[in-house]
DNA sequence: TTGACATATTCCTATATGGGAATGTAATGT
DNA sequence: ACATTACATTCCCATATAGGAATATGTCAA
């Protein structure tokens, strides 16, 4: 088998440096695909092709202005990944101490 | 180009739905390989590359007892993800919200 | 209708993957 | 020394990328 497909849910899609940088553009309010390229300077069809990966695992959502596609974060769909990270705090922060501990002895 | 290696980061590393597994399962404490074996189903093989990848973004580290190799979750290298996603908690309060508004109206 | 603008899709290719099977290596007990 | 236990590595292969280049699609304006 090969690695799970990149649409297969969000953590496989935030793996992808270039679409974490677009969602975090994206998180300062709505913006149209050229003002992502202007902005991040990658080239046209890549963010086309990052943001249709985004678009369907719903980290993103669109909406249509004239020409225009306007694309915005759907941050609930980061939530999954905010909780499993959340799982491991108090693991972080009980080993922090463990290390504070053992430099103070 | 290809897609970035899963050794690359914390976030590809992850990425895949057994590292994740894994890394739970450890969050409880050191465990040799074959008690991870055990306890999550998968071929010993491949619970061994799973580790050796978690290990070279330290998102595991190891230490040997005779035959066993005892591996625990290093939980200071899922900060970043954390983090990252913190970010968007704004977000997503003021999206639920909306949302929330939008139903009383 | 035609042209210009904005975005999406397709084709191409090198590359890394994860599972399965088999085999290699290291440490222990006798 | 040797068998056994516990892990790690290697080989094989189908598969899904991400970028680059080129092209297609869709919308508006005159």
């Amino acid at each position: 088998m090969a690695r799970a497909a990149t649409t297969s849910d969000a953590f496989n899609a935030v793996a992808e440096p270039r679409r974490r940088e677009i969602l975090q553009f994206l998180a300062t309010g709505e913006r149209s695909v050229g003002e992502i390229v202007m902005r991040l300077g990658f080239e046209q069809p890549s963010v086309s092709k990052h943001l249709r990966v985004l678009l369907e695992v719903k980290l993103v959502e669109v909406r249509r202005d004239g020409r225009h596609m306007l694309y915005r974060a759907n941050a609930a769909a980061i939530r999954p990944l905010h909780e499993w990270t959340s799982t491991f705090e108090r693991l972080w922060k009980h080993q922090l101490l463990q290390v504070k501990e053992r430099a103070e002895k």
